[in-house]
DNA sequence: AATGAATGAGTGTTCATTCAT
DNA sequence: CATGAATGAACACTCATTCAT
C-alpha cells in the first residue's frame, strides 16, 4: 500500500518539509507580503491549521528559510580562504573552485537564493557578514603576497559580493551561464581587470588606488 | 504672511510634492507593504482623501518614484560612453568622472536610490536596461581598443552594475566613503584587477576568459 | 433636514457612544467571549472597521465599560461615610439614603452593573477596594459610638458587599424590589439582626464575635 | 511495579479522574473560554483524542463539574433546617455547625467552588435554588419562634447567600480565615446586627422592616 | 486505551479606498 | 483644497473536534 491511500501527510515530517518547499517557492516568486499562508497550504494540499502545527506563524517559516541560506553562505565563505605557497595557476584554480562551489549551491537552490539575497530584510546583514569574512580572507592573502598591497580589501570584498549577487540573479538563476563560466569570469575580471594590456604596460605607474 | 488664512497646504503642488517626499522616505525605510497610506498622509499633515486628490492610489505614487529614478539612471548611463582617441590617463579620468556623477546623484537622493535599486519590483528590469546600455558602450570602447578584446562585455557590464549597487548601499548611503573614492576604487579594480603585478607579469599568458 | 438622511454616524461621537451602549448590552447579556465584535457593530449599524476607528480592540471597549463602573462605585462608597452626632433615626436614614442612591444607580445601569459585578475579571479587585473603603468608614463609625466595638469591621464590610451584590442581581435587576426597599432591608438586617427579641434580651451576654 | 508496561494512564478511570481534576483547576483559574482542551490534556499527559474518549466535549466536562458542586450544595442546604425546641445557645451552635460544615467543604474544594459560584453560567440558577431552600427553612424557623416574624425571609436568605459567597471568595479561599471563624461571624451578624446595644435599646420600637 | 495528524468554522484586526460635505 | 466618517475585502491565526491507526 506504500504511500498511496495514506492521508496526505500521515508523516508529519513530510508535511513540514513540503510546506517549507512550497513556501520557499512562493516567497521567492511573490515576496513576503504577497505570499499568503492560504496559498502555501494550498500548494501543500493541507488546511490552514496544519500550517500552524509546524510553524509558529508566517514569519517563523520565512525565518527558517532565511537562516538555512544564511548558514550555508557563511560556511561557503569560511571555506574559501586560500592556503600559502600557491602558484598563480593553482591560485586561480583554487579561487575559481570555491566560487564555483558556491554558485552551484545557489543554482541548485534558486528559491532559497532569491529569498536570502533579495527578499529577506536581513539580506543586508548577511551580505555584510559575507563581506567581512571575505575581507579578512583577502587581508590574509595580501599578506601572503598573492594580491597587491595597495588594494582596499574592504572595497574588493564588497565588489565581489556585488558581482556574485548580480550575476547570480541575471546569469545563473536565469540559466544563461553555468557556475563554472561565471566563476571564471569573475576571477579573471577581479585578478586582471579589463584594461588593454598595451595601455596598461605603457602606463602602469600611474595607478593610485 | 503669504499663507495667511489659507489652510496648511493650500497650494496643491506643494501638498503633492510633500506627499511624494514623505512617501519616498517611508518606502525607502519600510518597503512598499510596510508603508501605509495612512502614515504617508500623517507625515504630510494631510487627510487620507487628500492623498487620492493627487495620486490614483498607493501603487501610483510608488510608480512615480520608481520612474523618476529609472529615467535619471538611464540618462546617466547614456552619457557615460567614451569618445575615441583617449589616452590612458584621460580614459580613466573620463570613466571616473561619469561614475562619480552618478554616485553623487545617488548620494543626494538616498530614498529614491533605495527604492529604485532595492524596493521596486522593477529594479530587476531597470538593472537589465542599465546593463544593456553599458554593454553597448563597452563593445564600442573595446572596438576603440581601450579594453581587451577577450573580455565578455556582458559579464563586465553585469559586474559593474553589481559593484555599483553594492557599494552604493554599503559605502555611499551609509556615508562611509565619498562618491569620488568609490568611483576611483571601482575603476581601478575594473581596469587593473587585484593581482600582484609580479605574478601577473610572469604568468600572463595563462589567462583564458 | 436635521438628523434624518445623514449618514448613520456623521457625528463620530455619536457612533462611539452607540457602540459603547450596544457593547455594554451585549457584554452584559452574553459575557465577554460570547460577544463578537461583529455583533456589536451590527447592533450599531456600522461596519467592523468602524469599530476600530473608536476603540483599539475588543478588550479596550470592555475595559472602558469596566472603568466607568469602577469609578462610579468608588465615588458612591466614598460619599457614604457618616458624620458624627447622629441619632439612631437619622443614622438609619443616612445609611439607607447612601445605599439607596447606589442601588438607584445600579438599577439605572443594569448592563454596566452586570459587567462590573459579574463579568469583569477585575470584579474581584473592585469589590476588594469597595470593601476596604467601607471597612474604613465602619472603623470610623465604630469610633463614633454608632456600632458595637466588638464587630469585625472587615467581615461586616465583606458581608455588606456580598448582600448588595446578591440583592442587586436577584431583586434589583430583575425588578422584584425597589432600591428603597432593598436598602431598608439591608440596613435593618445589618443593624438589628433577625433574632427574636425575646431570645435576644434573655441571652444577650452570650455573644462572642 | 504496578504500572509496568502499561501506558501512563492505562486505567481508563484514572485518566478520566485526572482529566476532571486538571480541568477543574484550569477552569477555576482561567474561566471557561480561556481554558483550552489542549491545555487540559497537556496537564493530564494525554492526547487530545483521549479527552473525547471520556467526555463528549468541552462543555460536558464543565457541566460534570458544575453538577458535582450543585448537588453537594443542595445537600448541605437541606441538612441545615433547624429542629424545634432549641435554646438560644444551642440554636446558634446548630446554625454555626451547619454553616461551618458547608464552608469546610468549600475550603476543601476550592476549584469546584470557584467554578460553581463564579464561573458556571448556571451559578445564578444554583444560588436561586439555595435561596429558596433557605427561605423555606427560615419560614419554618420563624414559625418556631426563633426569628422575628417581621423579617422578609426571602431577603434574609438572599443576604445569607450573598455573604457566604463573598466571604468564601475573599476570606475562605484566600485562607485568611477558618471556616469556624467565618461561620461564627456570619451567624452573629445575622442574629444580632451591628448596632450599638445602647442605641438599640433606647430606640428599638422604631424599626419597621 | 491511546495518539499523530489533520481540519471546519470561525474571529479579531488591518488597510486601501471612497462618500458626503 | 480638504476632511470626518465609513467600508469592502482580505488575512493571519485559534480552537474544538475527528479520522485513521
Amino acid at each position: 500500500m506504500a504511500e498511496r491511500g495514506r492521508p496526505k501527510g500521515a508523516n508529519g515530517e513530510e508535511s513540514r518539509a513540503l510546506l517549507l518547499k512550497v513556501a520557499a517557492n512562493e516567497f521567492a516568486q511573490n515576496g513576503y507580503h504577497n505570499t499568503k499562508v492560504s496559498s502555501i497550504v494550498k500548494g501543500a494540499n493541507l488546511s490552514q491549521p496544519a500550517f500552524y502545527l509546524y510553524f509558529k506563524n508566517k514569519e517563523a517559516i520565512f525565518e527558517e528559510l532565511e537562516d538555512l541560506f544564511h548558514l550555508r553562505m557563511i560556511e561557503f565563505t569560511k571555506k574559501s580562504r586560500l592556503e600559502p605557497n600557491l602558484q598563480l595557476s593553482t591560485l586561480k584554480e583554487r579561487i575559481v573552485y570555491g566560487l564555483q562551489n558556491l554558485l552551484e549551491y545557489l543554482a541548485k537552490n534558486p528559491d532559497l537564493t532569491r529569498i536570502g539575497f533579495y527578499i529577506s530584510t536581513r539580506a543586508g546583514e548577511l551580505k555584510k557578514q559575507l563581506v567581512n569574512e571575505i575581507k579578512e580572507n583577502l587581508d590574509f592573502e595580501v599578506s601572503l603576497g598573492y594580491f597587491r598591497k595597495d588594494v582596499d580589501t574592504q572595497m574588493v570584498a564588497e565588489s565581489l559580493i556585488g558581482m556574485i549577487e548580480r550575476l547570480t540573479f541575471s546569469q545563473l538563476l536565469s540559466k544563461q551561464k553555468e557556475p563554472a563560466q561565471i566563476a571564471n569570469n569573475i576571477v579573471n575580471l577581479l585578478l586582471y581587470g579589463i584594461l588593454e594590456t598595451q595601455l596598461f604596460l605603457g602606463d602602469k605607474n600611474e595607478q593610485t588606488w
